[in-house]
DNA sequence: GTCTATACGCTGATAGAC
DNA sequence: GTCTATCAGCGTATAGAC
């Protein structure tokens, strides 16, 4: 994977106009509501060379899915290698994903709104992908070093990035008008302090 | 709507019957992998009658649509009309909501997991329904009445359920293993203290 | 490597008997 | 009201030319 999808060369290469236009069609209507014809149109190409470079429809989207978690992946690796606290590093990643859904709405529709399980094969849930390990052990640390609160390692997961992945679906879902970003610094007072008045 | 799906009478009528079929089956393997023929013969009833009674495939979709979000509904209300403080309703409705899991998986994953709108035609945004104003409104009570903390009301209600609507997703993905009422009071404490240990 | 034309299967939907 | 048999259309995939 030579290269990430929002940093393509120029000119673009046949294989990554097929991804950027499977992916904007598989987010608006759905991966079922789109045929092989609907991709080969918006992409430009022939179905010829789709069948070449990927096998098929499902061969796409099982591309743009290892494509996409990569990217996911670096943009962690990024903020583990910033090298603060574990607290830090869960906000600068909520703050991070609250960007991307704004500037890179598709790829965060793709990796945290598609259900994978209902059109690529034998996939594992995507929650036990690399990106999603990494915040676990990331929220684990913070336990250990006593900064966490200690309980169940998912409860306390969920509780800490549960608020902000409930805001991209709903932002993504068009109920929310607000750009993302707006919302941090709330979230992340709820996050940590409580709802309590 | 006479009765609720989890209380058909016997014999089951016919058109529960087709519910039932249908819910299970688009739960399992996703609308767009069934076909009218898997819910015909599962449900034990011919096309014609299907088609007569829900005008098809979108139709029964449709129909769930409406009739579980009612069961939802009425399951706030029952929480509403006990009368306790916003703070209460809301621990009782993620109890709930964590019991439910357990005990009718399939309607908790019909409506808090699938993806309506990729099979339903205009239809709202599922959080735009019923049941979820109307936690929101409690979350608005809670702030009104100096319980709550006074900020953006979707940024609370997100903050209040995301991380149990997180733990669901995560429950109905097989990831957790563990009977999330187990997890319950870990998440409540969380959610209203923060994270901070 | 890229394309076009074609074949085949599946699925949603209907018509008409009981 | 319930069922069975049948149709028409779409969508995936392939074969073969350039």
């Amino acid at each position: 994977m030579p290269y990430l999808l929002c940093n393509a060369p120029d000119p673009e290469p046949i294989d990554c106009r097929i991804l950027t236009a499977a992916l904007d069609l598989y987010v608006e209507k759905g991966f079922h509501n789109v045929s092989i014809h609907d991709v080969q149109k918006q992409a430009g190409v022939s179905i010829g060379s789709i069948y070449k470079h990927f096998g098929g429809k499902e061969g796409i989207a099982r591309a743009l899915y290892t494509h996409l978690l990569n990217e996911m992946n670096e943009m962690i690796d990024s903020v583990l290698s910033a090298a603060q606290s574990p607290v830090e590093q869960c906000n600068r990643i909520i703050e991070l994903l609250f960007q991307y859904c704004e500037t890179r709405r598709n790829i965060i529709a793709y990796v945290f709104y598609a259900k994978h399980k209902e059109f690529i094969d034998d996939e594992e849930p995507i929650c036990s992908a690399e990106p999603f390990k990494k915040m676990r052990a990331i929220v684990q640390q913070g336990i250990d070093d006593g900064n966490i609160k200690p309980c169940n390692s998912r409860v306390a997961t969920a509780s800490i990035f549960g608020g902000a992945i409930r805001l991209i679906h709903l932002r993504l879902d068009g109920v929310i008008d607000q750009p993302l970003p707006e919302l941090y610094s709330d979230l992340i007072d709820a996050t940590w302090h409580g709802m309590l008045a």
